[in-house]
DNA sequence: CTTGACTCTGTAGTATGGTATAGGGTGTAG
DNA sequence: CTACACCCTATACCATACTACAGAGTCAAG
């Protein structure tokens, strides 16, 4: 078995040092064995845990999400459910964040379309609106 | 003319004292006249400038870019056009990001299909997914 | 054996948008 | 006059996800 310098994993995995070492302490990778002085030894599988949490984050799961998702890799009982639960709840999380940013798309889009761009800015309908009654 | 007290304009406003003077140091709003014991004296515009504040962070806009748009409101000379400029640009900004949630949510999507929610975890195609190759 | 690349720990800094706390002073109602 | 609510400054802290740096030790090539 063939280990890897803290080094090689980051350049494998696509990600930088301090950052493996930063998911060690996020408890997001294990601690590996150390040679006698002191240096990382990874198992080459490590390439791997660290591209699953690029992928998940890329998915826009948070650290911490992405440390639970791989406790639940790691138990050795419980059913697929689990992980798929997550994967729902996350999509359900972005829808949310959609809608937010479509409401947020019509309420500035509503503006613009109100606004020339012609006049001066102080008949300007956008600042205007902003200036207006309090409502949320 | 009456004046308010810091506590009083931010409950008017809907936001926290703390975030009043912090909003006074990071330049989004003005520093008040102090009485002589040196509390601070707020016109009652202010109010209407946190909510301004408040509306802009609503519809996505960082604090940077609100304090880019408060100054755009002050002057005295330029256009409306400038601040439609911001508005549009801040359209494809929210566009941008919707694109990515959507792209996260087909992902994510994909995974849930293939899933049955069923079987064993050790055969989950969702974990198995994020062990996959590097790609991105 | 020297040089340069690599690694170690621990600490601090980055950006964002606040929130909290300590240790005071002030203003007003009863 | 005494409580109690309110205000003041300054500093530190929260979460998120890193990134950088200092100062030291290690490893491999030439």
């Amino acid at each position: 078995m063939k280990v890897l310098s803290i080094g090689k994993v980051a350049n494998r995995a696509g990600v930088g040092i301090e950052t493996v070492r930063f998911y060690e302490r996020e408890g997001l990778i294990a601690a590996p064995p150390r040679s006698e002085s002191g240096y990382r030894q990874y198992p080459a599988d490590t390439v791997a845990r660290l591209r699953f949490v690029k992928k998940a984050k890329e998915l826009g799961f948070s650290l911490k999400e992405i440390r639970e998702l791989l406790s639940l890799k790691a138990k050795s009982s419980g059913s697929c459910g689990d992980v798929r639960n997550r994967a729902t709840g996350k999509i359900e999380d972005i829808d949310r964040k959609i809608a937010v940013l479509q409401a947020m798309r019509k309420a500035l889009s509503a503006l613009v379309e109100e606004c020339s761009g012609e006049g001066p800015r102080s008949a300007c309908p956008i600042l205007g609106a902003l200036d207006a009654e309090p409502d949320a």
